[in-house]
DNA sequence: GAATGTGAATCTGTTCACAGCG
DNA sequence: CGCTGTGAACAGATTCACATTC
């Protein structure tokens, strides 16, 4: 049922179809019922026809002459990405970010439970941090079928990232976001996405360069 | 100095320049002194002849028949990217992720440090974090220049997070690294960066869904 | 000999323009 | 009439293939 034309689709369309997503929700809370291609793709800031191909690659969800119901068009999109459920995650590495993640109530709003919280250091396993219990990494592969977890989060330093997507492979994960900055690797059928955001800092500070020597800021 | 060809550069490109200093640290700490494109790109996961038109942009780096010198490229594409200085941070939002960025050491290794904190809860001003106290989001239109801030973090709530942004661009901030998940504007001269981790978990959960369907797990 | 640097060929993704439909 | 859905045109990025240089 997923996919129905079974074409290839862009790596980018799936990151625009969360931006969508997220525009919907914000144009429900306004109380639009209906958006048009056009009002949509300003509000994402994006060309309208792009909007209607990636739309197209999952179905017809517009009416001609009309637009897009808020609503409907935000559960076929949800429901396409397979966000009409609930993830179970487990998240290895409890630092700082790890324990933001573990606090960010965001997640679970957006159907990600994290289920377990995992790390290697001694003093830190029996920690308790947002209602889990810190549990030692080495148990990991008992633990993901324990809990049911499709997708573990990592946020270890990068010299300990590939330990860890050890651990998680081992328990028969089936996707890995990995927050180290560190590539990991891992077999075909596992899942592999990078958060990197001393990347956007890298990309903001070259662009930065770049208009300064234009002479941008004068 | 910078960009001496004057060709647009592709935005994967800088993306990709990053995670070639990431592996080249690497190299460099196992004692290698040369590299060619090929165990780079192996190392990075894409294609040699990537790396070699990558780093065409900027320049010739290497030395034909033997490769390039890890140090010396390293060097080279981090002076490129103006990742050879120091730059100057400001954060606004002090909640989980916020004083996990502020605690983030990674962040002050690869030059960029967070000079100061801000947020608009009365609660939280005045409070200490990682030697940092926490200020009122309305002084940032003065603090950014006093600071000599050139970038600015974003890590408040979605709703907020414009007029975080009005702030910073009222200071005159350059760039904008926005990890909340919301589209903000800014005028054209301003560079703004997404770091929407959300969208990750997405893709992940969605790459594993397609799997699913195609019968991967059996 | 070996690996770079680069034009040409290919592939992928985006935008246009308009036919089709409500 | 207005806006979607889509083939065709376009733009951009990636890969190939080989001449070039150490």
């Amino acid at each position: 049922m997923l996919n129905l034309k079974n074409e290839k689709i862009p790596r980018a369309t799936i990151t625009r179809l969360a931006l969508y997503v997220q525009q919907l929700e914000v144009l429900e809370q306004e109380g639009e019922k209906v958006v048009s291609s056009e009002k949509l793709a300003r509000a994402c800031g994006v060309n309208p026809s792009q909007i209607r191909k990636d739309l197209a690659y999952f179905g017809e969800f517009g009416v001609r002459g009309v637009g897009y119901y808020v609503y409907e068009l935000k559960e076929a999109i949800k429901k396409s990405l397979g966000l009409d459920r609930v993830w179970n995650v487990v998240l290895v590495g409890v630092g700082n970010l790890g324990r933001a993640l573990l606090r960010h109530h965001v997640l679970r709003k957006r159907g990600f439970v994290i289920v377990g919280a995992f790390d290697c250091d001694p003093f830190k396993i029996g920690e308790e941090i947002a209602g889990l219990e810190v549990m030692c990494s080495s148990n990991l592969p008992t633990k993901i079928k324990e809990l049911n977890a499709e997708i573990g989060i990592i946020t270890t330093p990068p010299e300990r990232a590939q330990r860890a997507a050890n651990y998680l492979i081992r328990g028969g994960i089936k996707g890995i976001v990995n927050f180290a900055p560190a590539r990991i690797a891992a077999p075909e059928k596992v899942v592999v996405e990078y958060v990197d955001f001393i990347n956007h800092l890298f990309s903001a500070a070259f662009q930065i360069s770049l208009n300064q020597s234009k002479g941008f800021y004068s």
